[in-house]
DNA sequence: TTCTCCAAAGTTGTATGAAAGATTTTGCCA
DNA sequence: TGGCAAAATCTTTCATACAACTTTGGAGAA
């Protein structure tokens, strides 16, 4: 009879991993020190660590590249939202259909976050767009980028409604290939994600001087392409 | 270039175990074969197996007894917590962030409206306008052909989602008393009818007559009007 | 100088052998 | 038959090695 579960090494080390990304203030996209050096820092085998990884992969909080590092990424959020509006789009017209809801929202959250951002809101931003310069290569990473990036602005309008809004939109719609997949050209690839930059930044300016309508001019011309994008996309690639 | 994360081994003995959980039957508390069977079922090594039920015991649906074995445990119940952001409003404050919220997606949906609508949008406007105006005198009356009014605008949009919200939200957020209750003078009562009616009036003009911008910023004013009433209200009402 | 290309270093993924801790089964003996 | 100890089984942990992939920095070319 196993009354008390011996803790095993492996949860210690998930436990102490989540620890560290919290006291170290590890944001999403920030990279965790390397195995090795986790091994000798908690004094276990690679393969304790290994599976402590495994498990936080699981829990979807950690994210690693082959050759490149784990890395720390978005809070998973629970899911779980049973609004028939917020199910999630069924075809590509539904898509379509709910970003033009998400612009509703957004444009008017740039607005309200041009009046009321504070300057850690706009530190925030800009610790998400260059995370976004940072992550250009891969589009999982820059997707997260990117919702740090949009999450930073609901959380600039001061009311809750919007962040929670922007966290569970997040689940539901996520065009990922539209972040760079689906480019033949490397060339345009790059071309694009630095036009995406650059309205990430004109939306910034915007906010950060509280010109309000012209952030809502900025936010409805971001999201507008990409919707754009998007269709022009699905039209290229329905069967 | 990462364009398509390759699979993992530890992915798909993930997958290859919950399919064959499912294709054997198992049910919770049965074993699974020890690692060793699995290893050369699935012809991977040990590290790659005990990952994968790394994973899955994160996920709920492993648990494993040192010595013992690896057994399946209950699935995880879905968390049925509806989405948070849609949740009735909890206090005056909750309200006032619910209205804002409700404004950036009723704005839009005018400048859409203005955009598409039919003929027949136009007349259930109308409809519901001159509904309005024959129930001036009973509030939940009223209260229902404002509703119809805000609907028939989302119904304009050309958009499920818009009219699904506008649906929901007239579930959780009526201010039934800023239709009419809390006047002490029948004759400001009749007066600030009136003047909803003229927002109303505004609101359709520019939706007949295709005026996006005028559309949004008529609906802007109306949901702000309405959103200061309920703040004033508030504040002499607050205990 | 600036750009391109390539090799080396760094990091994660996978494989293998071994040993220790814990449980279950076996088999012996009374 | 009943009890008990050894054996077998299984998970957990450690250590090492190699493969696959990415990043970095420097040498050489334009």
């Amino acid at each position: 009879m196993a009354e008390i579960e011996a803790l095993r090494l492996t949860d210690r080390v998930k436990n102490g991993l989540v620890r560290m990304i919290a006291e170290d203030g590890l944001q999403p996209g920030d990279k965790l020190p390397p195995s090795d050096r986790l091994c000798e820092q908690f004094s276990v085998s690679r393969t304790v660590v290994r599976e402590a990884i495994a498990s936080l992969k699981a829990e979807g909080r950690l994210r690693s590249l082959r050759g490149s590092g784990v890395y720390v990424s978005e809070p998973p959020k629970l899911t779980g939202g049973s609004s028939m509006f917020m199910e999630a789009p069924q075809d590509i017209g539904d898509v379509l259909d709910f970003m033009e809801f998400r612009m509703s929202v957004e444009i008017e959250a740039a607005g309200l976050a041009a009046e009321r951002r504070t300057e850690t809101n706009l530190l925030r931003m800009e610790q998400a767009m260059s995370q976004f310069a940072r992550h250009l290569e891969d589009n999982t990473l820059a997707t997260d980028a990117d919702r740090s990036f949009h999450r930073a602005i609901a959380d600039a309008t001061n009311n809750t409604r919007f962040r929670l809004f922007v966290d569970e939109m997040g689940e539901r719609l996520i065009p990922r290939r539209a972040l760079g997949a689906g480019f033949s050209d490397e060339k345009d690839k790059s071309e694009f994600l630095d036009n995406i930059q650059g309205e990430h930044r004109r939306i910034f300016d915007a906010i950060s001087d509280r010109q309000a309508d012209e952030a809502r001019a900025a936010m409805r011309h971001h999201l507008e392409g990409g919707r754009r994008r998007y269709r022009e996309w699905s039209l290229a690639h329905e069967r």
